[in-house]
DNA sequence: CTAAAAAAGACCTATAATGTCTTTTTAGGG
DNA sequence: CCCTAAAAAGACATTATAGGTCTTTTTTAG
């Protein structure tokens, strides 16, 4: 349960890896997949994904690349696994109240919630500067 | 991401109401199913791996049914949802050691095993008793 | 012996995961 | 103004998992 798909671990790895480089330095997607060991096409869908948020700041054309959207200490692992896996949803009915048509009278509702936000902090508290350095 | 499948609510829901019916009493599988509202033949398969590992008892033939395994204070959310979902793992790297090519580099691994952890411990302090209780 | 019930196993469909391939857009340098 | 390098976009393909159903078998009380 509650498994990482691996498009969420190679997002983590590559953007790690942009976070381990010399910030302003322009990193070739082909070189990130490269280090990090990803197919390049589909690293390439998650760093769009990753673009359109603003996590990572794309140039296109010659000697275009990747860098960092904003400093490596403001970015957080919360932010870069839901970029991708979507929000942290341990059950359905966390969703919004009135989702699940039983929550009124439903005990496990409040322990989906405690684990909801128990990992989001986790995960929050995570910087990519934390895990970039050696 | 996270998220319980179909399987494991419906799982939830069937062995609760079990839990809330007055204890030695032989409950049919067809009346579980119309009373959490779950297809009768998904919930055979669920309840069936119940019963292999002592989770609920069950007596087949005439009169038969289940009742739970053990007293509902002390079964934990944590088997149920383990028992159909598989174990709760963030991440493959923590399945166990060197399953993770790059784990002695890798700062992200502390974070999956704490996730992990508070996650199940979180179920695991949730009984039935508790989730049955009105 | 019969009927009621769970167990077991084969089967099916839809969706999501995990990619690939091709075409298009953008931009820098000669 | 071209040419080339690079990302963006979108269509496509394959496989695994989710979410079930259906049929047959086994067990057991009466």
């Amino acid at each position: 349960m509650m498994e990482l798909t691996r498009k969420g671990e190679y997002a983590i790895r590559g953007i790690v890896y942009l976070a381990s480089r010399p910030p302003e330095q322009v990193c070739l997607l082909s070189d990130i997949a490269a280090a990090v060991d990803v197919p390049p096409t589909f690293l390439a869908k998650i760093f769009q994904q990753f673009s359109k948020i603003g996590l990572v700041k794309s140039y296109r054309g010659t000697g275009g690349g990747f860098i960092l959207g904003r400093a490596a200490d403001k970015i957080t692992l919360l932010e870069v696994v839901e970029a991708v896996e979507g929000p942290i949803i341990p059950n359905r009915c966390v969703i919004s109240t009135g989702e699940c048509p039983r929550d009124i009278t439903c005990n496990v509702h409040p322990v989906w919630v405690d684990v909801q936000q128990k990992v989001r902090d986790l995960l929050n508290n995570v910087t990519l500067q934390k895990l970039a350095e050696k």
